[in-house]
DNA sequence: CCCTGAAATTAGGTTCAACCTAATTTAGGT
DNA sequence: ACCTAAATTAGGTTGAACCTAATTTCAGGG
């Protein structure tokens, strides 16, 4: 029932993450200016994700992310966040570079890949950026 | 003009090189049953590839890969197998569990990581399968 | 040499994601 | 109570990736 994640709405669910840092609902109006889309589009995307469980919603007011929401975005920043750090440190990329690369690829990476890199990373806190690394399962710390 | 391809048209350029393998002309109804879709679909997807130039095509005969196609399906491969060994060799997954992430990021990773993960694992021939890893621009070998 | 059958292609259509513009609805402040 | 800005719904469009049902083409057997 739940139905996968388009990798559109993995942007959009990332893009209202990062608006609800600053507040603790986002409306249809500002996900439509910060995704570039009409504010029609941006309520019916919104409404999609709230039908596959992403999304807290109360109808005229805004949304916040649900449980499986924020796990989802944490799996996305984990992976985008400890892929950044091992390219940067490990592989010798720049870190704007890193940064680029880990867009890319952050929606695909498969969790033994980021759990493997950040093993030999020592588990690292945070990025290169300062930004903290979301913690992965438990096995992630198994030896 | 080109027009990037699409994922699925990634995936019959595949499938097409491995048919390829064993003839040198392959017709749609081979391409159909590798991709398990109909005749009249893999058609129009060969039409499509050879409007975008990955294919050389004799109408009722059959198709192999342009040059644009080889470079693409090396390009592929190329992800597929250094990613795989570097899983593999320092990454420490399991080699069937490589392959498969191999399978997931293959068409998202930048030239910039696989020639990082190439040069620390010193340039290899061959991927743990032993098959032969298609080589990188000349800017993979410098330092 | 034609004729037929298998393979290829074209015609015409469906579904779904992701957009849009133009209504329409609603909640909140004056 | 009213007005307006924000949210939603209605009704479309486009393009990818499929499908089934014609139709076309070529190559080999009679």
């Amino acid at each position: 029932m739940p139905s996968r994640l388009t990798d559109r709405e993995a942007e959009y669910l990332k893009v209202i993450f990062n608006l609800l840092s600053k507040k603790d609902a986002v409306g249809s109006l500002e996900v439509a200016s910060a995704m570039g889309v009409s504010c029609a589009t941006a309520s019916e995307t919104l409404k999609k994700l709230y039908e596959k469980g992403m999304l807290r919603r109360e109808p005229w007011r805004g949304v916040s992310l649900s449980e499986r929401g924020i796990m989802e975005v944490n799996r996305i920043l984990r992976n985008h966040r400890v892929f950044e750090t091992y390219a940067y440190e490990v592989l010798s990329i720049s870190l704007e570079d890193a940064c680029e690369c880990a867009n890319r690829v952050e929606l695909y990476l498969p969790e033994k890949i980021v759990d493997s890199m950040c093993r030999l990373l020592g588990h690292p806190k945070r990025c290169p950026h300062k930004n903290s690394i979301p913690e992965g399962s438990s096995c992630c710390l198994e030896k």
